[in-house]
DNA sequence: TTCATAAAAACGAATGATCGTTTTTTATTA
DNA sequence: TAATAAAAAACGATCATTCGTTTTTATGAA
C-alpha cells in the first residue's frame, strides 16, 4: 500500500499502541514479546518496525499517553468553585475513570508502569512530573480554600494532597488486583473523609 | 564442602534470597538475570540451582517471605485497647516499616510484586490472602470500636478499611518513586484524618 | 593429632530455546 | 510502473538451565 494518507498512517500507529497496551497490561513489558504485540495488532514485525524504532520506543510512547490521561483528570476543576467542591469533583473524576470500559486495562498498565519506572530512568523521567503536578494540583486547591476561609486553617495541604494521591493510587491497585470489587461503593466514604478533614465543624 | 551443617545450608539459602530481592528491587523480576543474582550472592549458577529448582521458585519464595513481613504488621494490635489506639498503633507500624534500613529495597520489591501478581496466577495466589486479611484486620478493629461505642456508629468500616489500605499502599509507592521524601512527616496527618472520620465530635 | 577418603558443595563452560531486530521478498495502489 | 507498505524468514544476542569437573571438608582410621 504505497502513498497512503497520513490519516491511514496515524490509525495504524495507534492500532499498534493499543495492541501494545493490551499486551503490557496483560503480561507486563518484558514478558510481552514483539510477536505478542504483532498478533494483537494483526501486523507483522516488519510492519511494526516501520512505525516504531524499537520495543522500548513503544513502551515510552504508551507511557507518555497514559500520563496525558492522568493529567486530564484535573481538567474538571473550576477555580471559581469552592475548594471542597473541586475536591469532590476530582474524586468523581477519579472513580469515573475507574469505571470506564477500558479501566481495567488502564489500571493494570499503570501498575506495570510503576514497576518499570523503578528500573528505567527514561520512564521515570516521563512519569515524575505528572506525579508531582498531580500532588501540587490538590495542594493548591486546599491552599486556595484556606485563603477563602472555606477550608479549616489547620488542615495540612501538603499532607492531605499526598494522602489523597496515595488513596487514589492504592484504590487503582486494589481495582486491578481484584477486578470484581465495585470501587464506586467507596466514593461516598472518601468524600466523607475529605469533608471531615478539610471542613471546620 | 560435604556434610555441612543445616545452619550452613540455611544461611546459604538466605544469602541467595537476599541477593535475589536486591536484584529484583533494582531491576524487576524479568530484567534481573540469574547471573545478576549469582554476582550479588557471590555464587555460581550451579550453586544456586542446588538450592532452588528455578528462577520462578526464587521469585515465589521471596514473595512469600515479603507477605509474612506484611502480615506481621498486625502483631502490634491489642484487643484490649481502644479501636482508635489500635488504628494509630497500626499507622505507627506502617511508617516504622517505611523507615527501616532496608525499607527502600522492600518497597521497590513490593511494587515489582504487584506488577508480577497481575500476570502470574501463582504469585497472585500467594498475595491475595494477605491483602484480604490486611483489610479485614482493619475492618474488625473498627467494628469492634463501634460495638464498644468508641467509634462513630455512622463510620463505614469496610470503606474505611479499604481506604486506609489504599493509603498505605499509595504511600509505599510514593516512597519508592521518590526516595528523598520523608514519609514520617505524614504520620500525624494520616492519624488526624482517621480520628476525624472515626470519632464522634 | 594427622592424613587419606568419600561425599557433597561449588564452579563454569556448554546448550538449547527465546526474543528483539534486520533484511529480503511480496503485495498493493496512487 | 514506481513507490511504499506489509509479510516472513533469518540473524545474532541473551538468558535460564544443565552437566561434567573441581574444590572443599567432615569423618574415621592410624
Amino acid at each position: 500500500m504505497p502513498k497512503v494518507t497520513t490519516f491511514y498512517l496515524h490509525a495504524r500507529r495507534q492500532q499498534i499502541l493499543d495492541a501494545a497496551v493490551a499486551c503490557f497490561a496483560r503480561r507486563g513489558f518484558h514478558e510481552s514479546t514483539m510477536l505478542d504485540i504483532c498478533k494483537e495488532a494483526e501486523l507483522s514485525p516488519g510492519a511494526i518496525y516501520r512505525y516504531f524504532a524499537s520495543k522500548d520506543a513503544i513502551i515510552e510512547v504508551s507511557c507518555s499517553d497514559a500520563q496525558k490521561t492522568i493529567s486530564s483528570l484535573f481538567d474538571s476543576i473550576n477555580p471559581d468553585s469552592t475548594a471542597i467542591n473541586n475536591i469532590e469533583r476530582l474524586i468523581d473524576r477519579f472513580f469515573g475513570a475507574l469505571t470506564e470500559s477500558n479501566a481495567l486495562i488502564n489500571t493494570r498498565f499503570a501498575i506495570q508502569l510503576w514497576a518499570e519506572a523503578l528500573r528505567s530512568p527514561r520512564i521515570a523521567t516521563i512519569m515524575l512530573p505528572v506525579i508531582s503536578s498531580f500532588r501540587s494540583g490538590i495542594e493548591s486547591i486546599v491552599e486556595q480554600g484556606k485563603q477563602q476561609r472555606s477550608i479549616n486553617p489547620e488542615a495540612d495541604a501538603t499532607g492531605f494532597a499526598r494522602l489523597l494521591q496515595a488513596a487514589y493510587e492504592g484504590i487503582r491497585l486494589q481495582g486491578a488486583v481484584d477486578p470484581d470489587v465495585n470501587l464506586r461503593t467507596y466514593v461516598s466514604t472518601l468524600k466523607q473523609v475529605c469533608r471531615k478533614y478539610l471542613l471546620t465543624v
